[in-house]
DNA sequence: GCCGTTTTCGGCCCGACTGTTTTCAGTCG
């Protein structure tokens, strides 16, 4: 459990580095460079560490033998000697104070040299005390930009669901595409390569009139207030409590423009580093060579092909080796929403869902599924209004009578079933035999210890009965950690076993999240993108789910409910086998 | 401080916007 406390003091040291002088500028950079590599590493240092040694550390990417000895020496001793050093020359809390919009390394360094502001509440009172705006370098405005800053920050600590961001995205797109002035408008940046949790939104604008366009963005009633205002770049503040950068280019830079927004940023870096390697330059505007002539631009597809790679898909950009599978002509053909032919993750009335089944089944008709798969609470579930044994049995039998009356979908019978905090289930055998699949879930106890949680969940996966594991790691974005389980142990059970893992596409939880489908892929796990439905509108997060998926790289192959009605019926009665 | 079929030394991704300047540094993505 180092990796962030680890990427939080690289960073630190790189702010505290900069003001040092100039000199130091590419050691800045690979301190910045090695706690993102940290940050967004699988593996906790300290197990690398214990298991391969220093060696291990230095491969990974931006760590040589310096900054792995750092990490080391904070394994060890709990403490970077260096950075002990340059915290008593510079006591600032640069992490928070460096989260304030306008203020990096510099402008905090000049803020404590000139006014003693160690933090925050030393930054809001030099702001209420009108001290800022006389300092050289500031003024009136950099003060009440500052005072905007701190309120923003108190109002959003924390990043926007995508299941929120991308609505709120589309409609802003939507509206510039009706306003005529924009000939083009996507959406970029994470929201695009659908992350979890969306920082800000980033959307791309082509246009004869940019001037006009920006015009329009910030007198949108979603908008609070202007941040910026160019006639390329506007950055405007949303309602919702999230910012918005529109960009407009050209139409012959617009695939170079989107690859560049799109990020990820990791990603952009090394895309651009396989121009340079070419000769080429590749920026927001274009590609081109050393002449300074364009050779790509228009489409990201023509871009990524002139650097020798195959195109790849937003969701993959997050420099996780993507590039080199492009450049070797490897890429895996991900999933997609149309590859969806039915819901296995469904409640109704019948527990704590809003709508009747038969309601559910005109959506899920509407939505042009072929089958659809109910799975009300049993009984431990008070809160949700689980059922018992025999209410169960009469909820199964009540679906049997329902899907006599479609002849154009399938209705399975199923129940998501609490995993009990002995792993035991929450339905007897005869009411678990009577369903065509079992969804096995923790929803109690989730406090417990790593070993015990871990043998809890292999217990019900060993128990038979399980098909589906739902929700595996029962976090809730933003609200509550993850349960601990060692995903080795449970994975393997769940191979041995022949159970599922579900991906469910619920825009808190996404959970399996990217970084655990790619651990179940190591041991070649089926998926179940479940919607986890509690009413008609949830049906729209199917895209979340299927987002999630391409995020961990699944292929269509990898998802059960890919399968048409009668391939699925097979793989569910193989298993019971 | 990292890194390498251009390299073990000499490079290190790239451009826009802002505020405070009087030509640019700082910040951001």
């Amino acid at each position: 459990m180092y990796n962030k406390q680890i990427a939080e003091i690289f960073n630190e040291i790189a702010d505290m580095m900069e003001l040092e002088g100039t000199e130091h500028s590419f050691e800045v950079r690979a301190y910045r460079k090695a706690a993102i590599t940290i940050s967004t590493l699988q593996e906790d240092v300290g197990d690398i560490l214990k298991k391969e040694g220093i060696e291990g550390l230095q491969k990974l990417p931006g760590i040589g033998k310096g900054l792995a000895d750092r990490i080391r020496e904070f394994i060890e001793t709990g403490k970077i000697q260096k950075y002990e050093e340059l915290k008593k020359k510079y006591p600032i809390d640069f992490k928070t104070l460096s989260s304030i919009q306008g203020l990096g390394p510099k402008k905090i360094f000049k803020l404590y040299k000139e006014l003693g502001i160690k933090n925050i509440e030393d930054l809001k009172k030099a702001v209420s005390e009108h001290k800022i705006r006389d300092l050289e370098g500031f003024g009136e405005k950099s003060e009440n930009e500052i005072a905007k800053g701190i309120a923003m920050l108190e109002e959003t600590s924390k990043r926007m669901l995508l299941g929120v961001a991308l609505p709120e995205a589309e409609r802003i797109v939507n509206k510039l595409l009706g306003s005529k002035l924009a000939i083009k408008a996507v959406i970029a940046g994470s929201t695009r390569r659908m992350k979890e949790t969306v920082g800000d939104l980033d959307i791309l604008v082509t246009s004869d009139k940019p001037t006009e366009v920006m015009d329009f963005v910030t007198n949108l009633p979603e908008v609070e207030s202007t941040i910026a205002k160019g006639s390329t770049k506007t950055t405007v503040w949303l309602k919702i409590g999230l910012s918005c950068d529109i960009r407009v280019v050209e139409e012959k830079s617009f695939g170079a423009a989107l690859q560049y927004f799109t990020g990820s940023k990791e990603h952009g870096i090394e895309v651009r580093k396989i121009a340079v390697k070419k000769g080429y330059k590749l920026n927001e505007y274009g590609l081109f060579d050393s002449k300074g002539k364009m050779i790509a631009g228009a489409t990201e597809e023509e871009v990524y092909n002139k650097l020798g790679m195959d195109y790849i898909e937003p969701e993959m950009r997050e420099a996780r080796g993507e590039v080199e599978l492009a450049l070797e002509h490897k890429l895996p053909k991900l999933i997609e929403l149309r590859d969806i032919k039915g819901n296995l993750h469904t409640h109704t009335k019948f527990s704590d869902g809003a709508n009747e089944m038969e309601d559910v089944i005109e959506e899920a008709i509407k939505r042009g599924y072929s089958y659809i798969g109910f799975s009300d609470h049993s009984k431990s579930e008070h809160v949700a209004n689980g059922m018992n044994d025999k209410e169960f049995q009469e909820y199964l039998s009540y679906i049997d009578k329902i899907a006599e009356k479609y002849e154009n979908i399938k209705i399975l019978k199923s129940g998501e079933v609490d995993i009990l905090k002995d792993g035991s289930l929450d339905l007897e055998p005869k009411t678990l035999k009577m369903m065509d699949y079992v969804i096995g879930a923790v929803h109690t106890n989730i406090n417990m210890d790593k070993e015990s949680m871990t043998k809890r969940i292999i217990k019900a996966i060993e128990s038979g009965y399980v098909d589906i594991l739902a929700h595996p790691t029962d976090r809730l974005i933003g609200e509550r950690e993850p349960i601990q389980f060692d995903f080795d142990k449970v994975f393997e059970a769940a191979k041995e076993n022949g159970v599922v893992v579900e991906i469910n596409a619920f825009p808190n939880r996404l959970d399996l999240n990217d970084e655990g489908i790619f651990k179940a892929r190591e041991y070649g796990l089926m998926f179940s993108i479940g919607l986890d439905a509690h009413r008609l509108s949830h049906f729209d997060y199917m895209r979340l789910g299927v987002g999630m998926a391409r995020r961990g790289w699944t292929k269509k192959e990898e998802v059960i409910n890919t399968m048409s009605y009668d391939q699925l019926k097979k793989f569910l009665e193989k298993r019971k086998k």
